[in-house]
DNA sequence: GAAAAAATTGAGCCTATGCTATAATTCTAT
DNA sequence: ATAGAATTATAGCATAGGCTCAATTTTTTC
């Protein structure tokens, strides 16, 4: 049986657990597939810079080993996002470059949001890595549409 | 020596390798205590709530096992933020609890945020329970300042 | 006050991400 | 052409966060 408390009661009624539940289980796969879209973003900014995406160039700029470089660039050329000539660096197929493009369109309108909202180059990089990977298309238009309305 | 690409270019040049990897960095400390937070803030909104903080309960909202939870208990047992009396839910010690308020607070004005820009209430609040652990006190500010601009 | 139901605990297993250390390979200069 | 530098590959290890299944303990119900 519930208990009385002395705590202060929430504003809002918890939600139905089912409910709750699910927006937990869709955020996990969210942060699941977080660091693929961070590598191919990472590998397709690299390559259209103009130069080899090599193991240790991207684990300079992911701030990892470069064995640790090495075993998820195994699991994305299994998952079709990469291919790789030995010791030539890593390409992204067709299916890589659609990841790219699409994760690199998210994380630049993520990140223009944050600086039209007066948030400082620093800050709005670092938070903007982060979100780009928990904001949905309907959150992303409303982005768009904001900085849109806001002049 | 770099290669010669057809691709297209970036927009922007490519960021400094200890500045990007620096972000890399922090993104993945924040995803490391979004767990936390998660845990705590609910265990916060149970007490709240009138009701025990069960581990089924837990278990039931986050939509992970039992198990899991008994055993991120115990971490947070350990953590000091939580304290457990066997087999009669589980309590927020005081350093639990400012963690807590100060989550809970933060998740509201991201919450809040999305829905004043037009994002409709259940992607706002699986969006939110992402983001809100990747959003710096700069762009909490931000959000809640656009609020206010807003109307 | 037992039997049944509910909850917690514990063991053992798995995958994802990290790491270090070392070997093998390729590239670059001389 | 070979020595040295750079890069990649491999092996072994660690931690976090999940899971299932079974044992234990507490609470409820009759
Ligand atoms: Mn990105
Ligand atoms: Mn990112
Ligand atoms: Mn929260
Ligand atoms: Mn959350």
């Amino acid at each position: 049986m519930p208990r009385t408390s002395r705590s202060i009661p929430r504003e809002a009624p918890l939600p139905d657990a089912g409910v709750q539940s699910e927006g937990f289980r869709e955020t996990r796969k969210a942060r699941r597939g977080a660091l693929v879209e961070d590598y191919v973003e990472l590998i397709a900014d690299l390559i259209d810079d103009g130069n080899e995406a090599r193991q240790v160039d991207i684990a300079a700029r992911l701030g990892v080993a470069q064995p640790t470089v090495a075993k998820m660039l195994a699991r994305l050329a299994v998952d079709g996002l990469v291919s790789r000539k030995p010791y030539r660096g890593v390409f992204l197929t067709e299916a890589g470059r659609k990841v790219a493009d699409e994760s690199r369109a998210r994380h630049r309108v993520v990140e223009d949001f944050l600086r039209s909202l007066g948030v400082s180059e620093e800050v709005a990089r670092i938070d903007a890595e982060g979100i780009e990977h928990h904001v949905s298309a309907e959150t992303l238009e409303a982005f768009r549409k904001a900085m849109t309305r806001g002049r």
